[in-house]
DNA sequence: ATTGACTCTGTACCACAGTACGGATCGTAC
DNA sequence: GTACGATCCGTACTGTGGTACAGAGTCAAT
């Protein structure tokens, strides 16, 4: 008992092009009756193209069902692996609406600041976007003279970066970060001090710059910050 | 006093090629000294994109920032105007936390339902996703248990890889390691288990290999193993 | 036999908010 | 004078989740 794109495509509640495009996307099998090259779909793959509906109905990304999926068709898989996205999900929606709740409360006191009448030029809303955006460029850059060409000839004049490191949890951690950075190129020395949750990273600053660094240390998931010594 | 790109750019917490995209989309004017062709701003400039990030923040896209920043240049614009672009905006977000936390119960139910441990096939997550899938369906075709052809000739064949890692020291280093295999090419998803010491990283082959993935980790300063299952 | 509905593959396109890059030019410090 | 950084412009690409064709082939009914 089977049926052609179209019948699947209105059972489980989708477009035509998007059974093709979860295909693409390797969300579902590619079924063909090669006698006259249309697909073919059962009950199970409308069934697998509902779930995959009302996963992403749930907030999880195609990418996610995918793993999800795989681990359902896993018989060495545990439920506690299934648990675990669950639970990631729920924690990333717990921070989404946290997010937008500060946003919400931030947005009621404009409007209840706004008198709701008169002209722009006074406008309550626009001015406190103003001063909120001036508030915070206190930090971002002291764009005074700071802007020091600094000229290295063609000498290698080796750098100095130290970065304070948050979200190192033991020594290990200390140790993955000292092996991340040596793998960049221009590093002569890093020594990563985990009690003093910062890094000392000695390198040629025409090879690398304290950004590529500082990202460096960010993709293996901690924050770095430039210590301003 | 006036800076060229990058010092704006620094001064206003963004990248200089963000400031050339939104004078490209028209948020921002177009300043030019002919004399070189260098764009240069002043306070005024940095002001504005600060402005915009700051809106941003509170949520409102760039098309909507447009159109407040037009009305605040408009002598004739009211501030009702404004204020009622911040209402719909509130009743928008206020709508996406309602979405989102009718999505976090959910979950919540799911996750309180699973026992955490055992074998994926009876995993209660993921029968309660088929369920719920199930439920919405009109008309679900009966299920015929027996015309299971698995055909798993797909365009994009994705492959899982479970290795056992030994080294880490706490679950710091388990997110290391998934930041590190995401940065490989080809890997769609990777999860890490401190607890398990193990790592399952859903991959295609076609753009990289287990021996790759295993090197990736080892480049960590672990050791993994691949897992024959 | 011809219509009309359906399917195939492949590619391009939508929104969104940027990021990256190639090749050229400009400014300046050594 | 030459190397290097900063800038120019234009275009292409990123990720996410699909949509929309074009041009060709297939199926069932009339």
């Amino acid at each position: 008992m089977w049926m052609t794109i179209a019948r699947a495509a209105r059972a489980a509640g989708v477009g035509v092009e998007t059974i093709r495009f979860y295909e693409r996307r390797g969300l579902i099998a590619q079924p063909r009756k090669p006698a006259n090259g249309f697909r073919e779909y059962d009950a199970d793959s409308v069934a697998r193209i509902r779930i995959i509906r009302q996963a992403q109905e749930l907030g999880f990304s195609l990418r996610e069902i995918e793993e999800l999926l795989s681990l359902r068709a896993d018989p060495n898989a545990d439920c506690a692996e299934v648990r675990a996205q669950a639970t990631t999900k729920r924690d990333e929606v717990e921070q989404k609406i946290a997010h937008l709740e500060r946003i919400r409360a931030a947005l009621d006191m404009l409007i209840a600041a706004c008198p709701g009448k008169g002209a722009v030029t006074a406008c309550s809303i626009l001015d406190a976007l103003t001063q909120m955006a001036d508030k915070k460029a206190t930090k971002p850059a002291p764009l005074t003279a700071s802007s020091i060409r600094k000229r290295t000839t063609r000498r290698i004049l080796m750098k100095t970066l130290v970065a304070t490191i948050e979200g190192m949890h033991c020594e290990g951690c200390a140790e993955t970060i000292k092996a991340l950075l040596k793998m960049e190129p221009g590093v002569q020395t890093a020594t990563v001090s985990f009690k003093e949750r910062s890094a000392r990273i000695h390198f040629d600053p025409s090879a690398t710059s304290e950004g590529s660094l500082i990202a460096a240390i960010e993709r293996g998931g901690y924050k770095a910050v430039r210590q301003t010594s």
